[in-house]
Formats: structure tokens, C-alpha cells, sequence
DNA sequence: CTGTTAGCGCTTTCAA
DNA sequence: TTGAAAGCGCTAACAG
């Protein structure tokens, strides 16, 4: 058996609450007597038992996650895996409340963060727009005492306490990389499909396509980066024009959402040989990859970084250091042939640890 | 506040006893008693704390991992993921030990399967080796009543209970698709360096690589396998071998170990533009993927394979249902540009849940 | 500064 | 067939 409380207690001559002051690092204990107590403590090779400590505490964590609204499959996505996480949240003591905001309004955002910590929870996740005003809200919040996150979207300007998402420079690499290899010397110019140069990820993307496709050895043009507004129809117009004015176009990476727009573009007539390179694994890119229209797909894992955020926030909320390396959240690549099964809802009602 | 079992207790009209009873389906309980606790944990929406539960009960899983000795880096990685494991096991109350076994030596597996069952551990978690006497031990195992699970390395003529891995065929076909993205219309056979083409996963991946690979436009020649057996040495002279009697190799994929002879080969002289695909990340790889010897990397993440068996171990020890689904392991790309940060040990002393 | 005591939500003897 | 009471490992009043 390990070595409990009492064993500790026992061993080092003193009463629980003694012991248990040491353990929480709280004041109010002689340095003798907490030496005699550190020293049972590694002697004895004790370990808290976490779950008992937690059912003690009774403490809760309530914790605001704050999204866009709209018909984004990504940011549905991450809402439902947010959902999920709030239905086993008791085993986390987590409670998670969720808000919405109509896409990129700083101002409905900045609201939403002031309703939000005006509760006082434990912490807020916030998917973040690039606004002065909503750095200053979230600086609000956190001098409240309440820790935020950013979530998918960074806004390094505020004082967030972390930032819950990919190296979007390293998936624009990736994504480079990969068009360099899949085109190797086969020749015409490679278009890019964002959603707006005024978003953060999106420009930091296209940085790391650009630089990465400049380290292959062919020259390759790359053309003006159409925008469009992460919005199907435009970027289906946008996506054909290019192919009337690019016939020889030999790959198009897209680094926003509005993916349906572009499989639509490329089903109806795309320039032979093309190589398609996509964001975000949803219901469209994954049947657009096993349909071979589109190559590979770079993904963040939404659960994971569901996951992350929370185990940070609580973190965060207990004043305990976090370990930046493990929080990395990875950038997936998925062809057809290593697409992972699709989860039916229901399945997701289950514990899932991890993986 | 949630409901407690005092409240469904209180509800029903009984006590504590016979609630507990009922929730763990214990007999001993008039049916309309029951009715009624059922109908009281319906209403209220009791959900049982799982955490409170384990501590009462105190129980354990004592689990053991059987794995190959020797140094193949992916085995060592496994092996260290599943002290990892141990080290916060008591979080998830499963007590690990590990049996280190002469690889590729059935026999000795045997026994060691047999020296783990003696002990009726909770479950047993091992790396298989394709032969009937083993396939008779871990059937000899289960009717002791040990759930059994292959591990990396299935071993389906056995009646395992499960089989925690990557699906060797899709990886196949995975390493197929890229590489013949990769060439394109660039002429030159492909080679193909396997451990030894006796063990199942090797040929599966195998089977899975040649169908892909033929599912591509352009005709290219699949050379004879290279069978390397997991040596660094012999892989190295195989490939330096290969590269002489084939000047204008396009690409090698290499499925098995002994990625440091295959390294070794290509930084001595590589035919030029060579596309280079191999199997798990090591500290070899991952060097060679840096410095672009390598272009590709598939991986199975070793830290996810040992929590689902463990999870899976202890879903069969209670008898409860596996998410099959839920249990698949992924087949991970990695280029250098998506390169997950190095994990230096000491930080996996924190708990990680997932990801 | 230190100890006593009750209790978190659940399980488990032992009696009734 | 049911219930009372003790206890899992830890924390948190409240006393001393």
C-alpha cells in the first residue's frame, strides 16, 4: 500500500493538519517541524492521492468558453467538443458555460468577455479577434483576477495568460513544404486561398507557406492571395476566376475555411494535375480527400485543444506553473488513406482520456 | 449542486445500502425497491462520482506489460512511455510492471506470458510475436480468466482480447500515397527496406504500400524488398547495395527499424532527389528528417498506444464495453516543419491526460 | 504554531 | 431484503 496522510503524520510525530499545511505549502508551521514532515514525506516516497484530495476540496471550476457564432464547421466543431468536455466536466470539477458572438465584431466580443468575468469564474477561453478593444477587455478581465485564454486565435498584444492553438507559421510551412514536394519540378504558378489578410492566423500561414516554398529548389510563382472571407460562395468565385486566368495553375493552398466553395470550384472544372492543399478536417474536406480532389488536409485537433485550454485555465486558476511544451497543441496532416474514423455524436458521450 | 446517493436515498425512501445496491447491480433487492431508486436516480439525474467511488472501493489493477528487449529505439520509446504510465498510475489505481523479453524469440514469450498469468494480474498488455505456441499462451492466459491485449504487433490467430496499434495496412498505404505525390511523373524505381518480411506488420504495411502506389498514374517499378531485419548495419549495406545497382532510384520507404543504417546510406551518397519515407520518429529520424535526408515520417504515438491498453485492460477487467472506435490509434505524418518538440524526460513527470 | 474533528461521495461489513 | 455505521485519503473549520 502507499503511504497516506496518517503514515506521514505518524511518521514525522505530528497531527494531520500539520501535515496537510506542509503539503498546501500554507503558513502557520515551524520550519523544524515542516522539515520533519518534508523528510517523512521523501522517505516515505508519499504521493497525493489527487482524487481524494479534490473530493475534500469539494472546489469547482467555472470555467467560460467564448466562440463565434455562424455556420464556421470548425467553430461548430470546437463548440461541440466543448459541450463534450462540459458533460464530464464533473469528473474535472469543471463547469463550463459556453458563449457565442457573431464572428469578427470586436464589440459583441468585448462584451461578452466583461459579462463573462463579471461572474468571476475561474477563467475564460476566448477565440479572439485583433482588436485593440478586445486586448483591453481581456486585460480587464485578468486584472479581476480571472486568467484567460486565447483559443485557435492568438492576440499576443494582451496580457492572455496563454495562447491554446497551433504554430500557425508551422502549419504554413508544413503546408509549403508538402505543395514543394508534391509539385516537385512539374511547372506553373500555386495560388492561395484565405480568408482575410486582416486575421491574424491567416497572415501568419501564409508567412510560413511562403518561406517554405521559397526553400525548394524550383522557382515557383505564387499568385496574389485571394481573399474570401471564409465565405463558400466567394471563395468558389474567386477559385474559378483563378483557373480561367491561371490554366496552368499547379496547386492552390487553402489556409482558411470556405472549403466547400473551393471543392465545388474544383469539381467543376479544376487544371489537370492540380495539388490541393486544405485547412481543417470537416464534413466537406474529408469527402473532398477521399475523393482525391483535394491532397492532404493540415488539422488542429479541437478536442485537444478543448482539453488543453481547460487543464491550463484550472491551472492557471490554482496559481500552478504550466508546462508549455506538453499544452503544444500539433499540426495533423491527412490524406485519404490515414483519415481517422469519423466519430458518430454519441460515441463521443464516453470518458476519452486522451488520444 | 449535483445529487449525491444521500439525495436518491432520500428520494426513494431507503437507505444508503440498498441505493448502492442498486447501483451496482447487486442482488439482493426487492424489484419494487428497485423501481423505485431507479426511478429517483431518473429524476434527479444522478450521475455517480466516479473519483469518490475508486476510493471507497480501494480497488487496483495490477497490470503487466510484456515487451521485446534489445535496442530498437521505438520498443525503448514504448517501453519508456509505459513507465511514464506507471508513474501516475495510481491516479487511474493500476499498478504496471514490465517483462522484458529476447526479441523475436517465441519461447521466450511464452513463458513470460505464463510467469504473468500465474500471478492473475488484472490484465496483461503484450508486444506479439506471429507464432502458434504464443497464440496457445495468451489463449491459456484468458481462460485463467486475464484479459489480453496485443500490443504494436497483433497476433489475430490468438483470441485477444484486443489489439492496440495502427492499422498496418492503412499506414501502407498512407507511405504509397505520399510517395507517389511526392514523385509525380519523375521517372526511377521505388525500394522498399523492411525488418523481415516473417513478421505480420511489416507485411502488411507492405501490401498496403504496393496497392497505393499502384493506384497512381504513372508505372513505376517496385524493386524487391530489402529485408534489413531491423539492423542498422545490414540496412546499410543492403541500401548502399541498392543505390549502386539502381543509379536512378526516385524513393525508398523504409517500414521496419534500423533507420540508422538507412541514414548512414543516405548521407553517404544518395542518388540525387531521392524521396525518402520511413517509420517512426526516433531520435535518428528525427535528425535525418531535419537535415532533409528524410522527407516523411509516419508514427504511432507509443504514450497513446500504452493509455489505451490500459484503459481497454481495465475496461475488460470490469467487463465493461470498449469503444472501438474511440481506441483506434492514429497514424501520424510528420515532415520537419510539424516535428512535435522534443519531450525531455523529466517533463513527462506531469500528468498528462491526452493529446 | 499545532491538534481535533467532521465530512467530501461512495462502498462495505455487520446486524437486524 | 434492508439499514446503520465505519472508513477510503484528504481538507477545513475550529479549538487550543
Amino acid at each position: 500500500m502507499r503511504p497516506t496522510v496518517h503514515d506521514i503524520a505518524a511518521s514525522a510525530g505530528v497531527s494531520l493538519a500539520t501535515v496537510d499545511r506542509v503539503l498546501n505549502h500554507r503558513p502557520g508551521v515551524r520550519g523544524v517541524t515542516r522539515a520533519k514532515v518534508e523528510a517523512a514525506i521523501e522517505t516515505l516516497g508519499y504521493v497525493r492521492d489527487v482524487a481524494a484530495a479534490n473530493l475534500a476540496k469539494g472546489r469547482v471550476y467555472p470555467l467560460v468558453f467564448i466562440v463565434p457564432a455562424g455556420d464556421n464547421p470548425f467553430m461548430r466543431g470546437l463548440e461541440a467538443e466543448i459541450l463534450v468536455a462540459g458533460r464530464r466536466s464533473p469528473a474535472d470539477r469543471a463547469q463550463i458555460s459556453i458563449l457565442t458572438v457573431p464572428a469578427f465584431d470586436p464589440l459583441a466580443l468585448v462584451e461578452a468577455i466583461d459579462t463573462a468575468a463579471a461572474d468571476q469564474p475561474a477563467g475564460i477561453a476566448v477565440v479572439a479577434v485583433d482588436a485593440p478593444e478586445v486586448a483591453a477587455a481581456i486585460d480587464r478581465a485578468r486584472t479581476t483576477g480571472v486568467p484567460v485564454v486565447t483559443l485557435v486565435s492568438d492576440l499576443a498584444a494582451s496580457g492572455r495568460d496563454h495562447f491554446v492553438g497551433i504554430d500557425n507559421v508551422a502549419a504554413g510551412r508544413t503546408a509549403g513544404s508538402l505543395m514543394g514536394r508534391f509539385l516537385g519540378s512539374r511547372p506553373g504558378p500555386v495560388a492561395v486561398l484565405a480568408g482575410s489578410m486582416l486575421v491574424r492566423d491567416h497572415r501568419e500561414r501564409l508567412e510560413g507557406f511562403t518561406a517554405a516554398m521559397a526553400e525548394h529548389s524550383e522557382v515557383r510563382v505564387i499568385l496574389d492571395v485571394l481573399e474570401g472571407q471564409d465565405d463558400p460562395m466567394l471563395a468558389e468565385e474567386l477559385v474559378a476566376m483563378c483557373f480561367n486566368a491561371h490554366p496552368d495553375l499547379a496547386g492552390i493552398y487553402s489556409l482558411g475555411a470556405g472549403n466547400r466553395g473551393l471543392v465545388t470550384a474544383i469539381s467543376a472544372r479544376a487544371p489537370k494535375g492540380l495539388r490541393v492543399i486544405a485547412h481543417d478536417l470537416t464534413s466537406h474536406t474529408r469527402s473532398a480527400l477521399k475523393a482525391g480532389l483535394i491532397d492532404a488536409v493540415l488539422h488542429q485537433d479541437a478536442g485537444h485543444e478543448v482539453r488543453s485550454a481547460i487543464r491550463v485555465l484550472k491551472a492557471k486558476a490554482d496559481g500552478v506553473a504550466v508546462i508549455e511544451a506538453q499544452e503544444r497543441i500539433r499540426i495533423d496532416i491527412f490524406l485519404k488513406d490515414n483519415l481517422p474514423p469519423e466519430q458518430r455524436g454519441d460515441l463521443r458521450d464516453q470518458v476519452e482520456q486522451d488520444d
